[in-house]
RNA sequence: GCCGAGGUCGCAUAGCCCGGUAUUGCGCGGGCCUGGAAAGCCCGUGGGAUCUUUCCCUCGCGAGUUCAAAUCUCGCCCUCGGCGCCA
């Protein structure tokens, strides 16, 4: 959520954001329009609870003195001052209620490196890492390595949970807990505090992270405890601080969460989707900074450079793209993806997303940091470091062997104990 | 799940019985003092509006009673303690 003082000082800021975004203005005159009617109506009503508080004193006085009379002949002149406040109030109120639910559906403030573009086939390409490998066969994609291998039990997932659900078995899920492990070590090396947060988070604190039409969309509701799973350890990491005024010398603060994730993933089907790419539960080890606005840049780049080092680490190829205007969503002002080469598929496809939510988190979630000229917003940032189902992808497919088996990255030997996969 | 206690400004506290301007300490910021510091003293330290001078709101949340609610009444939420159940 941007600041009330964006709308009343740097509108014209606004209007030109939504501009490189491709979207009307009218949300932002009518949030305009409203805090001037709240503004007035506030004005009104509280000149006339000073009248009324005056009037409080007054009789207090006039009690106190013994004088009944002179308490009573004030009590009678503001007799009906309560009704009009309530009336004005009720309206005031409403005109705040409109403004800010429709401030919440307004966008960052894009930094000025995105490139514009309608979807995300305008991303720009950011830079290339490792070697493309080479295969002396076909290579597989991973749905059949899975299969091949007893790795993965799709259809007992589906029987007892539903589609896209799964049991991950032998083999692959020891490399899926090696990853965890690994991941939160290499960010553990790099000064992050490991966290694990809460899976369940009520609604109040889930509007200050994320867009509301994830409601619909991606999380699951709790009911009828009124509870949502979290889709990322980011949502309940960085919702941690609400409604706090935090210390300077506590800044920044870096997290590194794992948890699992849940999504809906409504609207997705289709065969290209088969196997664990895309599913509705995952484990995220994430990376979380919350800093003073100053330093988010420079974060940003710094979440960036470590899941460029974690991801090289690993052995494997994939590119960085910033991401364009029409891909980027409500709540970030910059965004980074990863983008892991799949043979199997013959794509790059996004396995880390790192952004920079500056001040809009923090504006919904009131969540600031002291300073000599009072309180103001921190900055947020998150980036994923491994999302462990598509970096298993990743890896049987860039390090599949010619019988079906796959070869572990070096750095995750140690973890397992083994050079590579067996099959079940 | 049952019983009890509690939720007041960044933290800690007083006020609640008996309605009438939110108390004090710590921390933090600024100032005085100093060669410099400490100590001491003074001011400030939640949100908002504003004609820049003042005003309004804020005591977990919401309703009610009242001229007036941190204070009284009702409902809800949360935390802590005890008992029960439990990986």
């Amino acid at each position: 959520m941007l600041d009330m003082s964006m709308f009343r000082d740097h509108a014209d800021v606004i209007r030109s954001d939504h501009d490189r975004r491709g979207i009307p203005h009218d949300s932002i005159d009518e949030v305009i329009r409203l805090d001037g009617e709240w503004r007035k109506s506030r004005y009104e009503a509280d000149q006339l609870r000073k009248e009324r508080n005056d009037a409080a004193r007054g009789i207090a006085e006039a009690k106190k003195s013994g004088d009944e009379a002179a308490a009573n002949a004030i009590l009678s002149e503001v007799a009906d001052i309560g009704a009009k406040i309530d009336e004005l109030a009720a309206y005031s109120d409403e005109c705040l209620l409109k403004r800010d639910s429709l401030r919440m559906g307004i966008p960052n403030i894009l930094h000025e490196d995105v490139p514009v573009g309608e979807d995300d086939q305008k991303n720009t390409l950011h830079s290339l890492h490792g070697e493309k490998p080479e295969f002396g066969f076909e290579p597989r994609n991973h749905n059949d390595l899975i299969d091949m291998n007893g790795w993965v039990d799709q259809a007992r997932g589906a029987k007892v949970a539903g589609s896209r659900f799964y049991f991950m078995q032998g083999d692959l899920a020891r490399l899926e807990m090696a990853l965890q492990q690994y991941g939160a070590d290499f960010l553990m090396d790099r000064g992050y505090t490991l966290v694990q947060p809460p899976l369940m988070m009520n609604r109040e604190a889930y509007e200050g992270v994320t867009d509301l039409s994830d409601f619909e969309t991606v999380m699951y509701g709790i009911d009828p405890d009124k509870y949502y799973l979290i889709a990322t350890s980011e949502h309940p990491l960085t919702a941690m601080r609400m409604d706090e005024i935090i210390e300077p010398s506590e800044l920044p603060i870096k997290i590194v969460g794992v948890s699992p994730c849940f999504r809906r993933e409504v609207g997705a089907h289709g065969l290209s989707d088969r196997g664990i790419w895309r599913v509705h539960q995952f484990t995220k080890v994430e990376q979380i900074v919350i800093c003073k606005p100053d330093d988010s840049w420079d974060h940003h780049e710094e979440l960036l450079g470590n899941a460029i080092g974690l991801w090289d680490s690993l052995g494997l190829h994939y590119r960085v793209v910033n991401i364009c205007t029409g891909d980027m969503g409500t709540v970030a002002a910059k965004k980074y993806d990863l983008e892991a080469w799949l043979p199997g598929a013959g794509a790059y496809k996004e396995v880390v997303s790192c952004s920079n939510c500056t001040d809009y988190q923090a504006n919904r979630l009131r969540m600031r940091y002291r300073t000599s000229e009072g309180n103001s917003a921190v900055h947020t940032l998150n980036s994923t470091a491994i999302a462990t189902s598509r970096t298993l992808v990743a890896i049987m497919e860039q390090c599949q062997n010619e019988d079906g088996s796959v070869s572990v990255p070096e750095v995750l030997r140690p973890y397992l104990g083994k050079n590579a996969l067996e099959s079940l």
